[in-house]
DNA sequence: TCCGAATTAATTTTT
DNA sequence: TTAATTCGGA
């Protein structure tokens, strides 16, 4: 049976605690935790699971625990270990604790565990036998190198999907299995198991490792060589891992390596929060860590500090429905707070006019757009969002989506600084053997990579080979030159040039800037515009950096991920509930409550009851990501791939206590055309035949003000009252769709792309007839010669015509 | 070999 | 819907 927690609330020696801490310089204010926090943070030796609700303070509990060990116990700051989930979040705590420890808070092991096992990998290099100067390859790269394994091996690659291949090979390093161990029970596999041993020898050929191969060595490394082993597990003496709920198999592999011998083991995380499960996570590392440790304390943080209590009452009321957790209540001292909102759109795009409305509300009300996020289940939904804001003038940032370092340029940049830093790096090499154009073809290509696979060498030793030759004939010369060109960065390289430097250089004697300058486009503006900000990253990074090697540049940059991107200036955040955690709003928008989207089901809906509980824990850390307000939208209508879909709205709204909810919804979309043509909206349409803005629901005086009394109005949360939702009249001023307003045209209702005079008088929602298909609802509207029309017939599905084959019905 | 047109594929979630 | 890839013609 597991010892009891300590109760530090009827025990002084914290008391004590703080004294010494106070005289090693680390003060810590112990008396405003809570009860178990305290436990938490003063807990002694030994293995300690800490289950750590939404808002309960957990980074404020292992900070302290660490300024604690370091303060009062005197462990060296460089024997601990601390893992965080984001880089970001690495470096809050970094931050925090050299704010704490002033004297080594700065050299405790903070990172993520790519992070930290990229380091670990470069200072016993060669104890895990691998390359020190070794090039990171992310997903596109590894994706790349698959591809020419499979070219090499002579595969299809429609048969033998890269993607697909790529998560097999990933999935097989996180479970730690070998080519040789990799089970091969069919054809297919089979041909996978030699594709993945391929795909090993090329990548450490090219001195290159992917990210699961960050953690995968290092893990294997340490079981093959004792001397590793020896070193990983007394390195350090305390461990701290968050996100515990996330970690997969190899994670706690190496977890388990570096704490085996002090097996001061702490990990802090929620269950009710475990949302990668698809990325190999596993919930009963966090939930059977007393069967793993069963000397382990257990510590649960249930007191929340951030919500108000409804928004508290309706998250937990939507996970609680999951069979399989840990039981537990979150519960708070802030106040009632406000009704969480439901508010049902008109489609898609209403959905984010009210979003956009909201967030113009809340700057009205004299806050900032800081304070407010939007969140969504899937990246594609971003799209109209940013549109609406664009239109009505709100700044924004995405988090996530297309990252900075994935832009084609940037990638060009960054693959000439990783051949200079590694010639053997394939992927990069062969990235920028064309680029800018030098007339070195596919042909030629070919047959230097012939030349590489038959002895097995790498292409820039190919290449090499083929310069001399004379084996291509005028491309040698060609060949030739490009290969000085990196001999001659290679100098410079090793004569102490920065990152920065060597990028001009490449820059310039490539002629990429003077080409990207010559190109007057925007593109072109575009690019040379984030050529310039990589430049000044790496200056940035030259100056900051405590080891300013390209090396290390170039590692930071592979590792970092988009939700690590900062967010600065009064911007409103958008970004999908995954990169949300962690984070926290005073005003949270959680967008498409609706049954395929939020729970979200693929293409391929295997009817799996974890997937559900999962999509019921994204819920439960989307709500919870909310201080004060927080508002849920859904639409029936909402267009997938440009078609429209009919879904109903989300089960976890139904979930939710209907005393802790309004429910409202928008003036429909365009309504201001509809009210113009009265006729048109109820009839021939695909679905249920309610109008949006008259759909049943509880009463509500605000709804009806604004909806009843004319059909143009339209809802928004108001912020500046505490539930209110006031009723702010839209219809004339309300600010145009982003079409209208690029045009600058006065706000009558066209569909998009629509271009005025040419419409012939159709309109979305409009009821037609086709000599065919019969009665049908115009779903968009296309200008050009001959005008074009998206039609929804009932019973014949959705149609591209020609205006003119239709009547108005 | 390069450009543009035409086709078709894509959507979870990310270290 | 758009983005990416393939294909065909110059």
């Amino acid at each position: 049976m597991p010892p009891r927690p300590p109760r530090p609330g009827s025990d002084p020696s914290w008391q004590a605690a703080e004294r010494a801490c106070t005289l090693r310089g680390v003060t810590l204010a112990l008396d405003t935790l809570n009860a178990p926090q305290r436990a938490a943070v003063l807990h002694a030796d030994g293995p300690l699971v800490v289950f750590a609700g939404a808002g309960s303070g957990k980074t404020r509990v292992i900070t302290y625990r660490i300024a604690h060990l370091i303060g009062e116990r005197g462990v060296p700051p460089w024997r601990i270990l601390a893992v965080t989930f984001t880089n970001k979040a690495a470096g809050e705590m970094r931050e925090r604790l050299a704010h704490l420890v002033p004297q080594g808070g700065r050299d405790v092991w903070v990172g993520t565990f790519h992070a930290i096992c990229a380091r670990i990998l470069r200072k016993y290099a060669d104890l895990a036998g691998v390359r020190k100067d070794f090039t990171i390859y992310d997903d596109a790269d590894q994706r790349a190198m698959i591809n020419r394994v499979l070219s090499d091996l002579k595969l299809d690659d429609k048969r033998y999907d890269p993607k697909k291949v790529a998560g097999l090979i990933n999935r097989a390093k996180q479970e730690v299995i070998s080519p040789e161990q990799m089970p091969s029970n069919d054809a297919y596999h089979e041909v996978v198991q030699r594709i993945y041993a391929t795909y090993e020898d090329r990548m450490r050929a090219a001195g290159t490792l992917d990210f699961g191969d960050l953690l995968y060595r290092v893990v294997v490394a340490a079981e093959q060589s004792k001397p590793l082993r020896d070193e990983l597990s007394t390195r350090f003496t305390n461990v701290m891992v968050d996100e515990f709920q996330d970690t997969n198999h190899v994670q706690l592999r190496l977890v388990k390596l570096v704490s085996e011998v002090t097996r001061n083991l702490t990990v802090v995380g929620d269950d009710d929060q475990a949302i990668y499960r698809w990325r190999g996570a596993d919930r009963r590392n966090i939930l059977d860590f007393q069967k793993s440790f069963p000397d382990a304390q257990l510590v649960k943080l249930e007191q929340n500090y951030r919500s108000t209590k409804r928004i508290l009452r309706s998250a937990h009321a939507v996970v609680s429905r999951n069979v399989d957790r840990e039981p537990k209540t979150l519960w708070t001292d802030n106040e009632e707070g406000g009704p969480v909102l439901v508010v049902k759109c008109g489609d898609e795009r209403d959905e984010a006019r009210l979003a956009a409305e909201t967030a113009k509300e809340l700057v009205r009300s004299g806050r900032s757009l800081t304070e407010m996020a939007i969140f969504y289940r899937i990246h594609a939904q971003s799209r109209v969002f940013e549109e609406a804001l664009r239109a009505s003038n709100v700044s924004y940032q995405v988090i996530g989506g297309v990252r900075f370092y994935d832009r084609a340029e940037v990638k060009d940049l960054l693959a000439y600084l990783r051949v200079v830093s590694n010639v053997d790096d394939d992927v990069s090499l062969l990235r920028i053997v064309n680029v800018p154009t030098r007339g070195i073809g596919k042909t030629s290509l070919d047959k230097v990579m012939e030349i590489a696979a038959r002895h097995g060498a790498s292409i820039w030793s190919a290449m090499n080979e083929a310069a001399q030759t004379n084996a291509l004939g005028a491309t040698s010369k060609k060949l030739a030159s490009f290969l000085a060109l990196l001999e001659k960065l290679r100098v410079r390289a090793s004569s102490g040039e920065g990152p920065a430097g060597l990028a001009r250089v490449v820059l310039e004697e490539t002629n990429y800037e003077k080409s990207l300058k010559d190109d007057d486009t925007p593109e072109a503006d575009a690019r040379l515009e984030n050529l310039r900000e990589l430049i000044g990253s790496m200056e940035e990074f030259e100056q900051e950096a405590e080891t300013p090697t390209l090396t290390a540049f170039l590692e930071l940059v592979t590792l970092q991920t988009s939700a690590d991107e900062a967010g600065s200036g009064d911007k409103l955040t958008l970004m999908t509930v995954h990169a949300a955690k962690g984070l926290e709003f005073p005003v949270v928008l959680v967008a498409g409550l609706e049954e395929q989207m939020f729970p979200y089901r693929g293409l391929d809906a295997d009817d799996d009851p974890e997937e559900l509980e999962e999509e019921r824990r994204l819920a439960y850390v989307a709500f919870t990501r909310a201080r004060e307000k927080l508002v849920l939208t859904w639409t029936p209508l909402r267009r997938v791939f440009g078609q429209p879909r009919m879904n109903s709205r989300s089960r976890f709204l139904d979930e939710l206590p209907k005393a802790d909810l309004r429910e409202l919804s928008t003036g429909t979309p365009r309504a201001a055309s509809f009210a113009d043509r009265p006729s048109a909206g109820s009839s021939g349409s695909g679905y249920d035949g309610d109008r949006p803005w008259s759909h049943p629901q509880q009463g509500n005086a605000a709804r009806s003000s604004a909806v009843r009394g004319r059909a143009t109005g339209t809802a928004s949360p108001s912020l500046a009252s505490g539930d209110g939702f006031r009723a702010s009249s839209y219809g004339g001023e309300r600010p145009p769709p982003a079409s209208t307003a690029a045009r600058g045209g006065s706000y009558v209702d066209h569909s998009e792309g629509d271009v005025a005079g040419e419409d012939g008088g159709f309109y979305i929602g409009m009821a037609v007839t086709h000599a065919k298909y019969g009665v049908g609802k115009v779903q968009s509207v296309h200008g050009g010669l001959p005008p074009k029309l998206t039609v929804a017939f009932p019973g014949w599905g959705v149609k591209q015509l020609v205006a003119s084959y239709v009547q108005p019905a």
